[in-house]
DNA sequence: ATATTTGCAAATAATTTGCAGTCGA
DNA sequence: TCGACTGCAAATTATTTGCAAATAT
């Protein structure tokens, strides 16, 4: 996969990945970087920035902020939207049937599309007393 | 209008609101406070945080968070979405035509819908040799 | 051998916090 | 007077940067 995009397979670049893509849907720069210093003892989070930026200057992943604090990052790059619950914190995706036309964009020339619902999940919902 | 949500109307307050509603579709924080230390020769940054959390709280404004830098603020609350140029860094406000469901959302409450997409806007596309 | 990748530590920058001074009813 | 509002400075925190060491071809 890295290969297909010009980019060396090293290590820590392919365990970055694997992870994005078989273990966690949106992670935190954290979360990978905790996950991984286990199987990499000496990796950094210099390295994790700097293979995720690569990913997604090559459209493997696309990197998603929900709110004003740390980035997520999806190796899904399709277009679908992200919904963050209130409550646990947790990130769920959804799409819409059809792509709709934006009123007010006509002549502009769209190159990424962003779209994040909050609120609260049915989890949380029920038997919590919300 | 901040009577109307319980909030005492100091000189900051009706300031940062009026210079939102009036003068700037979208400012920052940076933008909101160079504009009106001039007006208001005490104003602090922690001023601008401390009203516009409490307008955000209340319901009268909304924070945008266009990619990974500073959240901008909007008084207009109603459902629209934001395109950000990425030549000109220019904030557009557009709409969709109807609202549409989310597929994957079934039984979750949403509270709150950011959209926002980037790209070229016509100005920049045109006679820049884009 | 040489270019790329990595990692530490320091720098940056937006936002938050603690707390003391000020203002207004 | 009393509680709300303000503002400075310090703290926090995600991310970026500079540069040197390690690594790979």
């Amino acid at each position: 996969m890295l290969e297909g995009k010009n980019i060396k397979p090293s290590v820590a670049r392919v365990k970055i990945l694997e992870y994005l893509i078989r273990y966690a849907a949106h992670p935190t720069v954290e979360e990978i970087y905790n996950q991984l210093i286990s199987e990499i003892p000496t990796l950094s989070k210099t390295t994790v920035y700097n293979s995720l930026d690569l990913f997604i200057n090559k459209g493997l992943v696309r990197m998603i902020n929900l709110g004003v604090k740390e980035s997520r990052y999806d190796a899904d790059v399709s277009n679908h939207g992200h919904f963050k619950c209130n409550h646990c914190e947790q990130v769920y995706d959804f799409w819409f049937e059809k792509e709709q036309e934006a009123k007010g964009l006509e002549g502009f020339q769209i190159s990424d599309k962003n779209i994040y619902y909050r609120g609260m999940c049915p989890q949380c919902l029920t038997g919590k007393g919300f």
